[in-house]
DNA sequence: GTTAGCATGTAAGGAGTTACATGATTTT
DNA sequence: AAAATCATGTAACTCCTTACATGCTAAC
């Protein structure tokens, strides 16, 4: 019962590795973190915060009922707090990334947490996400040289921007692997 | 009941347009014309295709079966085609496209349609994605700019990636959108 | 004192995936 | 005749959104 998972939770924890939060606020940090990548609503983050509450990685805070001794069941700010367990299931997190982390939905809030992530799983992440992105290319390459013929100006538009975009995000993982390997000497 | 809705809808009734087709095909067909923009799984393409004969947008056609007479429980090829109704309706969802058109989910799938979609909509939907991206731009940058000094280099790196990226998304539909007021004369 | 923005929450449901199950056809 | 690929289908589930509902707090 109630074991969220998913991006949000791995995103929620790293969030929280920096400083305690309340909903709301952590609502817009998660937004500006993932950027242009996605965006979540009240709708999910507030079931996954109860959630992670519930499997003990994070303790809610109601500073304002200790403060001044106001009803509990009041609607006031909760802050929410890694605990010890929270931060060594992000840990856990981070180094036993599986391929999932390589995916589209997956990779933005991994590789936004580099910082905490060992050098050999960031490199296996960025490789894993260039051969994943290679394998597209090479699929969406084949069918299109097969029909091309056969589409319209615009599905043919839609096709080389498609590519286009893919190619440049392998560039960048080349540059980001160069780097790492430069770095590791 | 069984109102099937969603992209999907949209795609498959583009693509039965252009000739009849069974599941499998359809399928692999709908991933590419999407190439690496989305991919969808037979779990959603077979309950859509039972939803639109339903609602009567297409009819189901069993070659096999009508060839040599065989048993009708028999696994064959269902070959769907397209309906008067399912026509127009396709032909109504292009000319009505409202501001869901420009969201990620969907603008590719219009897109791939605009060989078919009038000029004045065509206009409305990328002008309508382009200020959607600019909002996004802007909201991204403003954040940016206020967080930078908090950020660490790989969350930097990340949001300078994806604002690049939508950057030139922008710049890819100015031209489009110059090109089709050129056409326009 | 009222509007705007901060803040928390939930119920219903949409749009898909995964994993499974089955059978037909082609290739080796 | 085995293996690969073509082909159809479904049940359970995931993850998230929408729409709603409530109340607090600052600014005008």
């Amino acid at each position: 019962m109630a074991k969220p998972s998913g991006v949000m939770e791995l995103a929620v924890l790293g969030l929280l590795h920096e400083s305690p939060l309340h909903g709301y606020e952590l609502r817009k940090r998660l937004n500006l973190l993932l950027g242009s990548f996605r965006a979540f609503s009240y709708g999910s983050l507030y079931p996954c915060l109860k959630g992670l509450v519930a499997t003990g990685m994070i303790v809610e805070d109601r500073p304002d009922v200790e403060a001044h001794g106001a009803e509990a069941n009041r609607r006031s700010k909760i802050v929410y707090k890694l605990t010890a367990e929270g931060k060594e299931h992000f840990q856990d997190l981070l180094a036993n990334a599986g391929p999932s982390a390589w995916e589209d939905e997956n990779f933005g809030v991994h590789f936004a947490f580099f910082g905490r992530t060992d050098a050999d799983v960031r490199m296996r992440i960025l490789q894993g996400r260039r051969s994943r992105l290679e394998e597209r290319l090479d699929a969406v390459r084949a069918a299109f040289t097969r029909m091309r013929t056969r589409l319209d100006d615009y599905t043919i538009e839609l096709q080389r921007h498609g590519l286009e975009s893919v190619e440049r995000e392998v560039r960048w993982l080349n540059e980001l692997i160069k780097s790492e390997d430069d770095q590791r000497k």
